[in-house]
DNA sequence: TTGCGAAGTGTTTTT
DNA sequence: CACTTCGCAA
């Protein structure tokens, strides 16, 4: 059976050749030399981070080390498999030991094998963030009169003060008064709903993806004997972007440090940029307090960017506020300025860039080597129309998750009450799904769900209606007792699903070809647990659900956000931004820290570049046109945001080459900014009242 | 149980 | 404004 997870590839050429450290600098071989004791490196962007961390695996390998007792933590799974795979070329085979991944799949991993020590058995499962909501939903529906409350927050609000709560070690109520302030009057009703969360949540055996860090963490407190199992495994211990981590995951990885402290941390303080879910660089800075005698490391050559670009980055995150302090220089002074582009509106940018990826190529710029980066998913839309006209193929990352399309979502339920009668959350789905049933019946037959066994006969209530016999099928499929392959049992789910799933998607021509990808899918897995919680925690991206269809070409384009981005470069990057593309969202304007954080991700964005930057420039007018849609923003923190903004401007007056107009590439016609809607007037307050400034005036008057 | 109209609520980003 | 969620009535 094909291994789909931790190794993708067999690398077809191994070179045994010795390892040769010449090929890194001073700072670089120093990081991979000390191997004991804790080491902090702080690299800069393109400072050959990956590289380090690869040369440090292959020599910790080279020297004798057991690959199995190297672990390897990192943020995404296609990183820690890029890793390994590179050391396989650097030294030999043995490096696909090693055992790398995500927090979450290593927590995942751990707790399957020893969760009955806290009352988790192996096949329990994974709550994605709509799931966990959806189970609040069911809590709050129980605990009655709340619920007719008004201003009581929705599920999905719940969901986050608790997850917000869990991630940054705050009570509820610390959370409540500081994020939700709003909310303040329910907080005795949302830390009961809270507490009736959690212990369901060990009742039906589910865990969210949070519960997966805490309850390793709990794991690794309670039991001692466990915690120096794993001590003893682990013997080196190695985290990636370590900026990125949040106090939950570094608690983890103190209790995993084994008494010699072999443990080494790789990141950018200048490159965090998931305080969304509770991470900090001060995770980064204390890192050697908690350690005694860690020893920090700098990189700060940059290998990826040539000089003007690296220019503007420098110049960028200079700004900053805090930051460790380091200074990025590079061996590669020549190099093309990058490009500000002023276009008028979305379709312009959109052709623009067209025009310039086909230019870039004839120029022998492989499409492989270019990349349009976005805030969020849906900024690509217009893009992907103009992309898809032209013929110009591309892959998308980030954005929508094919898992997470309802259809899916659904299938994918029958297979999760087989691995767990108990889970609540499937029942409700697939229960919703049967003619005749609606939330009455479903919350009548969730009460006698933990009574249900394995061949259970139809129990009482539900005998004689119109949905019996439905219902009956539906019992049949999931408490069944043989034990087939994920592939079968989807096969089965299917068969039942499929007159249901005809009748509720009108287009389920179109819909069927993702459950289809995921039979192809689960046909690579052995075991129902291993495809179910990789799905979950791993969902693949949608280039390899269509992989079918595309093996026409090699080339393609990537498309992604800037989130998704991390740790990768290209010889030319486009960023997008006339509709939002890295504009920061309006929430954020009330709290500096976001504002920095903001500047932090355009900072990730810019330095994935190696030799052609272009930045569209951002349509503040457009922007601010959405401004009167929330109440909250003040003019003081509007005009702190467009004053940040100016930073672009500024740094183009000062770096950018700007002569370089849209309409020279073939473009027909500006189109008219007749989408934008007329400029507000901000209202504002007594005292938050507008200096009169040029700059200002410029974007509302 | 479902379907419809009213009300509210507010965009990221990822495991 | 657009989308989701909720409550109520048939």
């Amino acid at each position: 059976m094909k291994e789909y997870t931790l190794k993708p590839y067999q690398s077809a050429v191994i070179r045994s050749v010795p390892l040769d450290l010449e090929e890194l600098n001073p700072a670089q071989r120093e990081a991979v030399m000390t191997t004991e004791g804790p080491v902090l490196v702080i690299a800069g962007a393109g400072s050959g981070k990956t590289k380090t961390l690869v040369y440090r695996l292959a020599h910790l390998v080279n020297q004798g080390v057991s690959p199995e007792a190297i672990l390897l933590l990192t943020f995404t799974k296609k990183s820690a498999q890029e890793m390994l795979r590179r050391a396989t070329q650097v030294l030999d085979h043995r490096c696909e030991q090693v055992s790398g991944g995500t927090f979450h799949s290593f927590a995942n991993v751990v707790l399957r094998h020893y969760g009955s020590a806290i009352g988790y058995g192996p096949g329990f499962t994974i709550l994605d963030r709509s799931d966990a909501d959806e189970l609040l939903g069911l809590i709050r529906a129980e605990g009655g009169d709340i619920k007719t409350d008004k201003r009581f927050p929705k599920k999905s609000t719940i969901g986050s003060i608790i997850s917000m709560s869990v991630n940054t070690g705050r009570s509820i109520g610390r959370v409540i008064t500081s994020d939700y302030p709003q909310f303040i009057d329910y907080e005795e009703s949302l830390v009961a709903i809270n507490a009736a969360y959690q212990s369901r949540k060990s009742e039906i055996q589910v865990m969210d993806y949070d519960d997966l860090l805490v309850k390793l963490r709990q794991l690794l407190i309670d039991h001692a004997d466990i915690r120096g199992e794993l001590q003893a495994t682990y013997r080196y211990i190695m985290v990636d972007e370590y900026q990125d981590t949040n106090s939950l995951q570094s608690d983890v990885i103190k209790l995993l440090t084994n008494p010699q402290k072999n443990i080494m941390v790789v990141g950018d303080d200048s490159q965090s940029i998931y305080s969304f879910r509770g991470a900090s660089f001060k995770n980064i800075i204390e890192f050697p307090t908690f350690f005694d005698g860690t020893k920090v490391i700098k990189l700060e050559q940059n290998y990826r960017s040539s000089q003007p670009i690296l220019n503007l980055t420098n110049a960028l995150i200079e700004k900053a506020r805090e930051k460790y302090s380091k200074t990025l220089f590079t061996h590669r002074p020549d190099g093309e300025l990058p490009v500000y582009i002023d276009a008028a509106d979305e379709n312009t940018q959109s052709r623009f860039i067209a025009q310039k990826i086909l230019e870039l190529r004839e120029t022998g710029i492989p499409l492989n080597e270019m990349a349009v980066l976005f805030r969020s998913g849906w900024h690509s839309n217009d893009l992907e129309v103009e992309l898809q006209s032209r013929n110009i193929p591309f892959q998308k990352f980030g954005g929508f998750k094919f898992v997470e399309t309802a259809h899916v979502k659904d299938l994918l339920s029958y297979l999760r009450l087989i691995q767990n009668p108990a889970d609540i959350v499937s029942w409700s789905r697939v229960l919703q799904l049967v003619d005749g049933v609606g939330a009455k019946t479903i919350g009548q037959f969730l009460k006698i769900v933990p009574g249900l066994r394995r061949q259970a006969t139809m129990p009482s209530p539900f005998i004689g209606k119109k949905y019996s016999h439905d219902l009956q099928r539906l019992i049949s499929l999931v408490l069944r007792t043989d034990s087939e392959t994920p592939s079968q049992l989807l096969d089965l789910a299917l068969t039942h699903y499929l007159p249901m799933f005809r009748l509720k998607y009108d287009d389920y021509s179109k819909r069927i070809t993702d459950l289809d990808s995921l039979k192809n899918i689960a046909a690579r897995y052995p075991s129902l647990d291993r495809f179910l919680s990789e799905i979950s925690l791993e969902p693949p991206d949608q280039t390899q659900i269509d992989a079918t269809a595309s093996d026409y070409e090699d080339e393609r384009i990537t498309l992604s956000t800037i989130h998704s981005a991390k740790g990768l470069e290209w010889k030319a990057v486009f960023l997008i931004s006339v509709v939002d593309g890295y504009l920061p969202s309006f929430q954020s304007l009330g709290d500096l820290a976001q504002l920095e954080e903001e500047r932090r991700l355009l900072y990730v964005a810019l330095t994935r570049a190696k030799d052609h930057l272009f930045i569209i420039k951002p349509n503040l007018d457009a922007a601010a046109g959405n401004f009167h849609r929330f109440p909250g923003i003040t003019f003081s923190k509007l005009s702190r945001f467009l004053d940040d903004y100016q930073l672009l401007d500024d740094l183009a007056e000062k770096w950018v080459l700007k002569d370089e107009k849209p309409e020279k590439f073939g473009i027909r016609h500006r189109q008219t900014v007749s989408s934008v809607p007329p400029l507000p007037r901000p209202e504002w307050d007594g005292d938050d009242a507008p200096a009169p400034d040029p700059h200002r005036k410029k974007y509302f008057f």
